[in-house]
DNA sequence: AAAAAACTAACCATATACGGTTAGTTAAGT
DNA sequence: ACTTAACTAACCGTATATGGTTAGTTTTTT
């Protein structure tokens, strides 16, 4: 399989930003944040760092965690497609 | 590891038939829309029927081909949060 | 400065995703 | 009805994601 790409990288890199942006807006360590998500900390700090790709289940748990709809989450982590 | 769960299950086949319908509505084959994206089409085939979870950036590439926004794809997916 | 908490990072085992092949089914066109 | 295209489905091998452990580093608290 390809390893992951330059572009995937910066867009996993993107997203776990964010998340760690949110985060510590909400004063959660990331096993707080784990714990709501049936997850354990360690994955939270891949994830946060951008070494995974999350899948989009996973996001959408992230966006219950911190009560929002999974369109806002994705519109606040700022992608631009070009169209 | 857990087997892939109802709710997993539910959500994913959803999204497949987004994809679907989304893909339709363009007049694509499954390999004219997997070529967009660097795919191939027993993946959109496996992702139409809910069989995968796709990774957030496999739905960024998928707006891509669908010129709209990752936000705007979400959104028409239709994804009801509870808050 | 010391202790505790939070986090990073490596490693291992396992599950799922993915690419590719093959076979079979359904739909469309002639 | 026949042919072809489109799609589903199973299988295999490999890559990545995930859960868990352990060790080490950074940050926070006292």
């Amino acid at each position: 399989m390809m390893p992951k790409s330059k572009s995937n990288a910066q867009f996993d890199k993107q997203f776990g930003l964010y998340v760690k942006k949110k985060r510590e807006q909400a004063r959660w360590t990331q096993s707080e944040l784990a714990s709501k998500l049936e997850n354990n900390f360690q994955n939270i700090s891949r994830l946060e760092r951008g070494e995974t790709t999350p899948t989009l289940f996973w996001c959408y748990k992230l966006a219950d965690a911190f009560e929002m709809n999974l369109s806002e989450l994705i519109e606040e982590v700022g992608y631009k497609n070009k169209k």
